[in-house]
DNA sequence: CGTTAACCGAGACGGTACGTCGTGTCTTCAC
DNA sequence: GTGAAGACACGACGTACCGTCTCGGTTAACG
């Protein structure tokens, strides 16, 4: 049984309002620019409110975060390709695409860059994302599809890696149709000339 | 001939030390905690010469890109993985090791998520550096050695992502060693089989 | 009945903590060199504080002036000599003496050289402190104690004059002797032989 | 013999300059808002050549005081009346009226509160200006003029008070009419019965 | 009559105060 | 007890002024 504490219940609805002007806020203008005032008044709430569930701006975007973080789960369909795109589309989507993570995850990295906890959140987050992914390929080379020698967390790495590339460093959109064609030219480079 | 302006000239030192002591601070503690104060006395200078030369902290931080940006050439060595390897060790000493560019790159890629003139200005700087190896893997075409069907641009997008996303991402070294199973692993898969 | 605003009320006791603070640090190194930096931290405030409540340090100089102004009550004792103590006695003490108005008059003096609303303040100020004199010298004129063709407020002029002149262009103390002494040779001027 | 120096000697007409202009601005604006820069902008001069001659603002302060100072020459007419009045009009027009001098002597006030050696200064000229009316009032003395008991330094601090007391502290101007006023007062409360 | 030393202007430089604004804490009223 | 409002201490930002300095260019006396 939850402690249910004497006073006014907390407005739960706050937690949604708050972290979606949180993100629009610094998606727009930068985790500086972000004003605390300015997300409280975007979310309609008072400042103090703010502070009374979050100490202080970090703890908010760390809860924005996982507010935002999804478990993306791969299907077994027993095509490699198929797989795969189960995994990277949904991921290009929300991590690349106009979705609230992607719009915080370059805040994200500078974050990351001089602090560690930030650090290891990233680590893990990006690694979870993407271990439906070498999952999907250890299953192919079980079944006998991968080439010799082909490193399966390498090739994860060059997958979300040109994503990511395209998305944060080129400034470029990570369409449905970019996100095929790397899978297959992956796929076409560590298949064996019987698989496909 | 440039004409010579009245006063007293601008002490050319102060470029330097400003651009190293803006990158220490900024490398250590994260932009926003970097003070212009703090800048000013690691760079021996004052505060006003700093606000003399550049408006704001924002062009600073431009200033410090554009002096830290240094175009890779690569060599042309006939054997593509000679060449690829030209291309990206030294990139990814200069980007993803520990010199003053990759504690900077963090800061620039959260900025140019709402920043206009920072997302073309880190677009043209990284397509620069991976241009190199456009033209290794152009050249390696040309003389036979690519599978039918190989995208060139979409390959190095891969072995740049990988690495990029190993430092940015994931926060762990991107070694030497690294580098050359990335490469090795795409080789293998676009080379035809006469190849190598 | 005043409505009572709804977030925490201002700290009255500040006003008065930055009053006398700002004073001492003007009385001590003058207007220019009283940072509000330092009238802060020796009203244990802080710099916001200050700001909150005046716009700027003009602001806070009117402020002081206006909290140090107090009215001088003559009182009625029927003797000329001794109404006129009681006016220019305490107004010694208080404008040229150790108090803290006296320590900023001549910043006051100095402000409403080119500031118009300044001037009118210290004229307002001035005069309604030697008021007391004028009325003074009018009962002493119905009770036909005044020579014929005695001017009242030149002979308030004069003593204040004395006075004034005295402690800031002489900069020496203005003690109730010399007080007395001025008044003294002023009646023995002004009174009828009979009077006195 | 003056020591030549060899190079270029120094433009004489620049002090000149350099005075009128500070007082100009130091008289619209206030001392601190009277910039060195403005200063030497409206002398039509670098502000070099300002630091050059004057090591610091309150020392060219000072030089302009001491330009300004000029020594009135009280006429000895055997009339105490005509002899006041030769020493308080051009006092009147030089201290109190529009005159450059009138418009500097609140801003020296002000630095005397704080300023030690301002402070003699001050009190020295304004000495040396009055000291004409004393040596006509003793005059006055040794010719029986004076009523006994007359305090001559007093009778010249109640003058010269009037006077500075309705220029710096009233506002108001210091005309020919009110010196006469002012004078004929006095020369009614202090000369005898036969005197005049 | 050419040297030469000091002048003059312009403007960079290290400091420091100003006034603004954001953070995180607090205190008060209303619900 | 929660929420809104806003005061508070702290500290960074960008502006402006001070007094120092270092330039290029000028000018008059000396040699």
């Amino acid at each position: 049984m939850t402690k249910r504490s004497r006073g006014r219940p907390r407005d739960e609805s706050v937690d949604t309002a708050v972290v979606e002007a949180a993100v629009a806020e610094i998606a727009e203008k930068g985790l500086t620019a972000a004003t605390m005032e300015a997300i409280a008044a975007r979310a309609g709430v008072g400042r103090a409110t703010l502070y009374r569930r979050w100490p202080n701006k970090s703890a908010l975007l760390y809860f924005c975060a996982d507010q935002l973080a999804e478990v993306i789960q791969p299907a077994d369909t027993g095509d490699l390709r198929k797989d795969l795109l189960t995994v990277f589309e949904p991921l290009a989507e929300l991590s690349y695409g106009d979705g609230p993570l992607a719009l915080l995850a370059p805040t994200f990295i500078a974050a990351a860059a001089h602090d560690e906890q930030m650090r290891a959140f990233v680590a893990d987050n990006v690694l979870s994302r993407r271990s439906g992914a070498v999952v999907a390929l250890r299953r192919a080379r079980r079944r006998g599809e991968l080439r010799q020698g082909v490193n399966v967390n390498l090739t994860v790495d060059m997958i979300a890696g040109a994503l990511s590339d395209r998305a944060y460093l080129l400034g470029k959109p990570v369409t449905s149709a970019y996100v095929r064609s790397v899978i297959d030219q992956v796929i076409a480079g560590i298949v064996t000339e019987r698989g496909s």
